[in-house]
DNA sequence: GAGCGACCGTACCGTACGTTACGGTTCGGC
DNA sequence: GCCGAACCGTAACGTACGGTACGGTCGCTC
């Protein structure tokens, strides 16, 4: 385990210093190029810096995987949708800020990397990697959008039982098969006008499915 | 590249003899049981086969984890949906037939199991298995349900521009989060139920969304 | 029953990589 | 100017595993 890296999960208040971060850097731009077959030789070539240093902040290797998770996992906090009053107008806005958001950080090389990464590790029993990048990815997203949500059906405007169950809905209105397809290996980079497309058709849907209907 | 296995993707008139399935077998079990990490020992010794044979038919440890993957793949062909007449009942039940298989594959072990190993192996560079994956999978489904989609539309039961847009917002509101959370290390196994009644849910809102409003 | 091909079990080889060890350099504190 | 801590670069160690070689057994053919 870790010497830095203490409770292995969502432990947010960890800090790294400048030239850690240069480090786990490294380590991200390798993951992205090669994969999970990166060394630690490569890494600390590419951070110039030496294995030793690197055992010693964190640990063995799964640590720095781990380290280098965490570290992008918590720069995915995106902004909080700001003031939003209640009318329909402004729900569907917030809706669909989310739909790109989420679209747009799911289709980036980061983040299919970081999934393949925590994937494959969670098919060897290491279950850590997994619950981080689950927990700053889908849960996160929804955290954000459930007030929202629940928002919506206190002025009536949307129907749903449970949030769990509408954000779920949501979230495959929104991804669709984008995602697997990716992990797959496919190589499809849609442009930002695409996203926002596709963003909009699933607000669309999503509301089609849980919003109140407007009865004139 | 595996010897008898040629092309490496979708060539389904691949036979093995029963000696070889079995083989195939202890590989696919070690796979569930122990993810990528199967050593050809292991496989040999589960299979009680030399390691000899095992590197004779498959070629190499890429060629058998292919094979395996290609002829596990090829038991998904489920039976078409056969006679469906063209009333907005049969066609909901199609899809609701559709919106079973598809969650009750995904949810299964192998599929994850074999979902990870290919997935794993996009990150490497080698997109053998994610082709083959994505083609019995996602695809296969695809394939046959889009005749079922455009019969509906010839009715006039179903509104959409392109059934390929039609069918990846079906699949999004049949596994929403579920197989990503699944392949992220999740478990949870839903009973046979819980998924009739998702694919139902699912179905409700596909046809929310692509019905044609039957006005009175 | 001799010859032969397919296959089993096991021992063996080569290598890649995680991990450790060590000598040399920089730098802040006194 | 000296000391120790932190760090770099590199060499070395240990091992796990993919791949190969080989001797032995079974069953089939002539």
């Amino acid at each position: 385990m870790g010497v830095v890296v203490a409770s292995a999960v969502a432990n947010s208040e960890e800090v790294f210093t400048p030239r850690q971060q240069q480090v786990l850097t490294a380590a991200l731009d390798l993951l992205v190029e090669q994969g999970d077959r990166l060394t630690m030789t490569s890494v600390a070539r590419r951070a110039s810096c030496s294995k030793e240093t690197l055992y010693k902040w964190f640990g063995d290797r799964d640590g720095l995987l781990t380290a280098t998770v965490q570290w992008q996992a918590a720069k995915v906090k995106a902004p909080q949708v700001d003031r939003w009053r209640l009318d329909a107008a402004s729900l569907r806005q917030s809706i669909e800020q989310f739909a790109r958001d989420l679209l747009g950080t799911i289709v980036g090389d980061v983040s299919v990397t970081l999934n393949r990464l925590a994937i494959g590790h969670a098919g060897a029993e290491k279950h850590g990697l997994g619950a981080i990048v689950l927990e700053n990815g889908p849960l996160a997203i929804r955290k954000r959008l459930k007030p929202v949500l629940e928002a919506g059906r206190e002025a009536r405007l949307l129907r749903f039982d449970s949030s769990e169950e509408a954000y779920r809905s949501f979230f495959g209105l929104v991804v669709r098969d984008a995602q697997i397809r990716l992990l797959l290996g496919e190589t499809f980079t849609p442009a930002e006008a695409e996203i926002a497309r596709d963003a909009a058709r699933a607000t669309e849907q999503f509301l089609a499915i849980y919003a109140v209907h407007q009865a004139a």
